[in-house]
DNA sequence: GCAGCATATATGCTACATGCATGGAAGAGA
DNA sequence: TCTCTTCCATGCATGTAGCATATATGCTGC
């Protein structure tokens, strides 16, 4: 097979990257994994990881290679999210992003964010979150960090995503470690709708969805009446994740 | 600005295109729109129409273009799906595709089936229908048709999507014509849904719904009863159309 | 014109999910 | 042992979907 169309390649054509909005929960609240550019453009901006994407490589390896690469990251929730093709959306010339979205829970985080130089930061959403629409991340003193090309754009989308997923979809769970109360559970659905929930509705529409399977065990160190732990169930087909 | 990316340039990248997954309703059946290739590779073999982004095109521009050029329709209803970027969906090299669909009422495809040399063939959804799964489409002898490239991957993921969307944003009505009964509604849902639906819970939800504003008219020429007709109400924010 | 017919439309009933309130259960600490 | 706080179970009101029934409506054949 060949690498290139007859024909075509004299002719220009579009630049292809991907670039990953990964979330997790930290502090009750949703945060954006960013690294700190350090060439142009935006160099000293923070941006998503990316890359481009390789003539002999799918498009969702080229995911996975970046979240590896860049991240120390392997074996995450990762999924395709919105192809972001605006012609001005690179000031270097024409690249149309497949971006892709991760979730991870926090506790993997921890032993890559020093090595890999990554920053986390929370995310603010703004109300309404019309279609499309970016986000703002926030430092720690609060202030509102401008993000690198359109990767507000980008988490917004995948904010989005989320919510219009979490409901019928278990991913909730990418961001919880392995066992975890109902209340872990609720607090990440929470985050992502950004509203509460109904405590005892949840708790009776989790324990009957069949995704969730005790493990026998209670929290324990807690003050008060320790909560059950549980494990999401594997329905069989997998668990959701992708390499 | 300008038009490639410095130092990139020498190394071989994807190239890139946009394919329109076309469904519209024909005799309560999804049909998708296809063409017949006439080169290679697949000469002969339909397939969904597509062209390579230009590299100062947007993507969905690239998208809309298409279903001007090559099936003479504008102002449709069209969205992105999902791209498809595995190495080897073209036998003619690394070809990443932005695969979108499109929305048409079957009575403004009449005009330009011959024009533009199209076909219309019906779509069957295997049971079940697993996530990106293919579909199968067949001619008018009912007997399978086999569609160029992954081209049926993509008519599967679009039949999965409108079933996830159909049930919560209104995309019924763009398989409709301006004015339409709740019957002819009921049977977009269920074409797409590929189950039964019950009639009553449908008008109740329907007309609570605020989507529906009743034209006064009646459906006539039927031998009984004639049903009320509708029109979708614009909601302030435009008709969920794109151009 | 009138009875018959097939569908449209309205209404009532049941089953189930959700929101909300109440109360017992469980473990830690005084 | 008592108290505190949260977990967890249960009961009730409400809203919606599925289902059945009754009425409305316009056409057809006589």
């Amino acid at each position: 097979m060949e690498e290139t169309v007859e024909g075509l390649d004299r002719f220009p054509h579009p630049h292809l990257a991907v670039d990953i909005a990964l979330l997790t929960l930290h502090a009750g609240a949703l945060h954006a994994l960013l690294l700190r550019r350090t060439e142009a453009p935006f160099a000293g901006a923070l941006s998503l990881p990316g890359s481009f994407v390789r003539v002999r490589e799918a498009v969702d390896a080229a995911a996975a290679r970046v979240l590896a690469e860049k991240c120390g990251l392997r074996d995450v929730f990762l999924e395709q999210l919105f192809t972001f093709g605006d012609v001005k959306r690179d000031p270097r010339g024409r690249v149309v992003s497949v971006a892709h979205y991760a979730l991870v829970p926090a506790a993997r985080l921890q032993a890559v964010m020093t090595a890999y130089d990554l920053q986390l930061l929370r995310i603010v959403v703004p109300w309404p979150l019309h279609q499309g629409g970016a986000v703002q991340v926030v430092g720690e003193d609060q202030k509102a960090v401008r993000l690198a090309f359109d990767h507000a754009d980008i988490l917004g989308t995948t904010v989005q995503r989320l919510r219009g997923k979490i409901d019928y979809a278990p991913v909730g769970f990418e961001l919880l470690p392995p066992q975890f109360t109902l209340l872990d559970l609720l607090e990440v659905h929470q985050a992502v709708l950004g509203r509460e929930l109904n405590k005892d509705s949840f708790r009776r529409r989790l324990l009957s969805s069949g995704l969730l399977s005790a493990t026998g065990r209670q929290r324990s160190g807690v003050a008060y009446r320790p909560a059950a732990l549980f494990r999401f169930r594997a329905t069989g087909r997998g668990k959701g994740k992708k390499a």
